[in-house]
DNA sequence: CTCATGATGTTAGTATCTATCACGTGAACC
DNA sequence: GGTTCACGTGATAGATACTAACATCATGAG
């Protein structure tokens, strides 16, 4: 948060960890998992199944992710200097992009489990990549707006706006 | 596409071109550049307002993004070829997705061009966000299928299942 | 107490990317 | 026709992320 992401490196962490940089390595493959790590996909996949199969998939999803994002962000000000950290840093911004791409995936495996159409897990896949493009901007909006607002209805705005029915 | 992505550097590469590495650091700021690069967004952007305002924000997203999907892909065994390489390597995948994320930027731009209504712009960006979501699956399908399926079909097939009505 | 196992350190190396200076070619201008 | 200037290119040195291989140390079981 002091020197930004690309100006401090492996070095320094290990330093301030009192380890060697090899032992980094050992722990996170990646510096930038040094930043990203996190259970999201796990979470989510868990919460997608425990709700009512007979509404919409986008409903289903957003609900979960909300769910999750609720639990994520308990701690708001750690949360909130992670965001501005992987908005501000191009290299950190597309690996959580791919991370999300993993949510995406967890998400699919878990509402698809047992059946083995390839239509369904097709339209599951667009289900939730397009939820989880709409949670990310109400993320972006959340952080750039200092997490004043509440994130819940900031994803339910963009939501409604987006599908054209409330959630 | 012979050795992957990771296994050519770009000493390969700048030795295939009869240059040195040096030369192609100064076209291509990245490695990723050197297969990424496309003005997609521009091609977007330019087509987003050519269509009738009247009907809803996704659906002139979507319309934008297939017209500019066919464009793109006229070399399509190109598109193709660089798909699978983007699918397969993590590096690439990730700053794919950050150039959607250009895409998105470019297209709320060019919607929103003259208006500073932020809550219109935060919608404009939810939508752009849930079709590139959805228009990433298609490809992705696409280029899974040895792009044998209609590209446009399979758009619109993510859509519908995603938006609840056919585009 | 011994020893095996796992975590850690050291060293050497590769690859991406940057900064800096030098060189050569071609075009504009006198 | 010659000079100069801009620009593309090259060579070198260096920072940093990451990997591989081997050495070392601590901890806990027997």
């Amino acid at each position: 948060m002091e020197r930004g992401y690309d100006a401090t490196t492996v070095n320094d962490v290990a330093e301030a960890a009192g380890v060697s940089a090899m032992t980094v390595y050992r722990h996170f493959a990646t510096k930038e998992d040094l930043v990203l790590y996190d259970d999201f996909d796990q979470q989510a996949a868990a919460t997608v199944n425990e709700l009512r199969a007979d509404e919409p998939l986008v409903v289903r999803i957003a609900r979960t992710l909300i769910a999750t994002y609720d639990q994520a962000i308990a701690d708001k000000e750690f949360h909130l200097a992670r965001l501005r950290l992987m908005i501000a840093t191009e290299a950190l911004r597309a690996r959580h992009l791919d991370s999300q791409y993993a949510t995406q995936e967890a998400l699919v495996a878990a509402l698809t489990a047992g059946s083995e159409d390839p239509a369904s897990e097709f339209q599951a896949r667009a289900a939730a990549s397009a939820c989880l493009g709409v949670a990310h901007i109400a993320l972006l909006r959340w952080a750039a707006e200092d997490g004043e607002p509440d994130l819940r209805r900031l994803f339910e705005e963009a939501f409604t706006a987006t599908f054209g029915h409330p959630l």
